[in-house]
DNA sequence: AGCACGCCGACT
DNA sequence: GTCGGCGTGCTC
């Protein structure tokens, strides 16, 4: 045997590591078999229960496990579990010689359980400092923390960061008035006008977990519906959490709660409150002082007392996908709250989301939906402008809105406000020749060419100007992208109608309410004011602007910026009109004149399914450098039934274009790869890229790998 | 991520 | 001999 480092000593030293590292592993474990707490210069220990498992809060994958810490006497009362603790954690100090352990940081964690004994074979460090003794981390919210960390292959410590606010000293010391005793059970109000509602309000009142998947009808009563359903829940004795995807929405909800049942019953969490707060709102809930509780995306996790209704509205509003890692999803979040904590659930929107009728389909939930003559009666006439009318439309091609809009426009301000409905920026398509529909793409670098508000043309890669663009395919010198920013349309339209004011929502500036006087309402989507007394009209105008996104969410998403616009504008017997500027033969377009989301996404649905498609399979995006990813792939041990698509190029890596929240570092180019697996075996994808993943940071992996399951934007 | 341990060459 | 390079692996 000739080994090359030629140690020739022989024996252990010559081995190699792993082998070193099994034989001192079994020397130590010989040497200490089990080890009772011993710590330096052995100071007084609790005497009952002497070891707190503790989770450091390291978001670090390989370190998403407990590490026991000796319990000191002073801090025995302290250190229940669940409350935050400071520990040193390191590799420092391992100077055992004088049985004095020292150095490492001191980092944050949480005391989980507090045991007798160690399993861990060496001395244990003591819990440096309990920083507060009020215990925030029950053991449901650690088993759900922990639930949602696997199904996002994501760390235990990253969860806890979104379900956990930051501590605040002067919160903490106020005490939590309980609420006064709720208002008894309640009438089904509005809930009658679906089928099975007040059947729904009954189950929960009744202390029933009843699960729905709820197509509300337009119009403003969704909040009402939704303070009755906690309301019934309250009256069972248990809580009622809702999440709703922004802060107006959960402002509508609020009120909506006070109006039925009075000051101080609820809490409201949402992102834009402050630490003090927000932590002292959440402490209320904790404290069981609030039983019912409304906010967004980060409330999914609220410590609801003896939780018996979990609701979320509008599913498909991004923004109820939290953007740190690991990505929970709300819908998913509280999906796993109604399983864990066998409590009602309720998934309510104008719109239907696929992964919502899935729901339905697999019979985890009922649909709660009124009937047709129930939607007929409530929904506004919807009527189309297609390539056809705006090709045979002069006026259009002058004006650059076609003539059903204006007619629309004009008689709608006789009787009230009128909606229009334009793309946000970041929505806008590329520009394509209106003659032959081919891309129209800069001549320097060949990136995609976007019109200004003040409407000249320019490069999004390189930023050159474009003054006089024509097409290189048939010579056409017209663009197809008469869609403009809000303000531009606004003024337009201002000066067709002088004596009416124009009114703006935006990113900007948004607007909650407008009166019921004639008024030009120009919003982009998801920023529409709601009109007393709804809207006399409304016009979309980013029909194929939604629709020409490169993003299997294209048509869903637009159905329901739609009908969110839509659901503000009076019924058809009261005069509403809606005009959308979209081919009338696309499926998201028939689904909204005929006032059917529920419709569109089973049939969505089931194309998924025949594609292989999530939410049927289920889907990774894992990204990284090309090597790095390569690399990654190979070691990891993927379920045998899963399916690698690409990788492929990350779109946007390309120099000179926006970087996108969550992307590559600049400059560098990164693939992205797509894991798929049949359905069933999410989890164990989930399990498996969590481990190839930790075993990666261990070894100091220093190329990032990025993981995220249920991507959102797959083409 | 830090940070110590340990196995290598260059030095007083 | 012993000082110090940085490559591996652990952190209760």
């Amino acid at each position: 045997m000739s080994s090359e480092n030629g140690q020739g000593e022989g024996g252990a030293e010559s081995a190699p590591p792993e082998q070193l590292a099994l034989i001192r592993e079994a020397v130590r474990k010989a040497k200490a078999p089990k080890a009772k707490p011993r710590t330096w210069r052995g100071a007084a220990l609790a005497k009952e229960l002497p070891v707190a498992r503790v989770l450091v809060d390291k978001g670090v994958l390989h370190l998403d496990r407990y590490f026991d810490y000796a319990v000191p006497e002073e801090l025995d009362e302290a250190a229940q579990p669940g409350v935050r603790v400071r520990v040193r954690f390191g590799a420092g100090g391992r100077n055992v010689r004088d049985g004095r352990r020292e150095g490492g940081g001191l980092i944050d964690g949480f005391v989980v359980e507090r045991i007798a004994e160690s399993d861990y074979s060496g001395p244990l460090a003591a819990l440096a400092q309990v920083v507060s003794p009020e215990p925030v981390l029950d053991p449901e919210l650690l088993g759900l923390a922990r639930a949602v960390a696997d199904r996002y292959a994501g760390s235990l410590a990253d969860v806890l960061q979104l379900a956990v606010p930051p501590r605040h000293a002067r919160a903490e010391a106020r005490e939590s008035t309980p609420a006064p005793p709720p208002p008894p059970a309640p009438a089904p109000g509005t809930w009658q006008r679906y089928g099975r509602g007040a059947d729904f309000l009954a189950s929960l009142a009744s202390g029933g977990a009843p699960r729905a998947v709820w197509t509300a009808l337009p119009g403003p009563q969704w909040a009402e519906e939704i303070a009755r359903a906690v309301q019934a829940t309250l009256a069972s004795g248990r809580g009622a959490l809702v999440v709703v995807p922004a802060g107006r929405p959960a402002a509508r909800v609020d009120a909506a709660l006070t109006a039925l049942l009075g000051e101080g019953q609820h809490a409201v969490l949402t992102a834009d409150a402050g630490q003090e707060r927000r932590y002292r709102e959440w402490l209320a809930v904790r404290r069981g002082a609030v039983r019912a509780v409304v906010g967004t995306r980060a409330a999914m996790f609220a410590p609801v007392r003896n939780l018996g209704l979990v609701v979320v509205w509008d599913d498909g509003d991004a923004g109820h996908s939290d953007d740190n890692a690991p990505f929970p999803h709300v819908r998913e979040v509280l999906e796993l709250r109604a399983s864990r904590d066998r409590c009602g659930f309720l998934l309510g929107g104008w719109s239907c989301t696929v992964e919502a009728a899935q729901l339905v389909e697999s019979g985890w939930a009922l649909p709660l939906v009124a009937d047709r003559d129930q939607v007929r009666a409530a929904a506004p006439l919807v009527r189309t402008v297609g390539d056809g009318d705006l090709a045979r439309d002069e006026a259009a091609r002058a004006a650059r809105l076609p003539t059903l809009a204006w007619q629309t426009v004009r008689e709608g301000l006789r009787h009230g406000p009128v909606l229009v409905q334009v793309p946000r920026r970041g929505y806008v398509p590329r520009m394509a020749c209106a003659q032959c529909r081919a891309p129209a793409r800069c001549r320097h670098c060949a990136g995609p060419l976007q019109a200004q508000d003040a409407g000249e043309l320019r490069c999004e890669w390189c930023g050159r100007g474009e003054p006089a663009w024509h097409c290189p395919e048939c010579g056409g010198f017209r663009l197809r992208a008469q869609v403009v920013g809000a303000r531009r349309t606004a003024e337009e339209l201002g000066r067709a109608f002088p004596a009416v004011p124009v009114r703006t929502s935006g990113r900007e500036q948004v607007l909650d309410t407008v009166s019921e006087a004639p008024a030009l309402v120009v919003s982009t989507p998801g920023a529409e004011p709601v009109a007393e007394g709804g809207y006399a009209a409304a016009l979309l105008l980013d029909g194929w602007a939604m629709l020409g996104r490169p993003d299997l969410r294209a048509g869903e998403d637009a159905l329901r910026r739609w009908l969110a616009a839509a659901a503000l504008v009076r019924p058809q017997g009261a005069g509403g009109t809606v005009v959308v500027v979209a081919e009338p033969t696309l499926r998201p377009v028939q689904a909204l004149v005929r006032w059917d989301p529920v419709g569109h996404a089973v049939r969505e649905l089931a194309e998924r399914a025949e594609l292989g498609f999530p939410p049927v399979s289920r889907m990774a995006a894992v990204s990284g450098a090309p090597q790095a990813l390569a690399e990654f792939l190979a070691a990891a041990r993927l379920p045998h039934d899963s399916q690698v698509l690409g990788p492929v190029p990350v779109p946007g890596t390309e120099a000179g274009r926006p970087r996108r929240a969550g992307g590559p570092p600049p400059g560098e180019h990164w693939e992205r790869a797509l894991v798929r697996v049949p359905p069933g075996s999410g989890a164990a994808l989930a399990a498996a890229l969590k481990t190839a993943q930790a075993a990666r940071l261990a070894r100091g992996g220093s190329e990032p790998i990025r993981i995220r399951i249920d991507p959102l934007d797959i083409g």
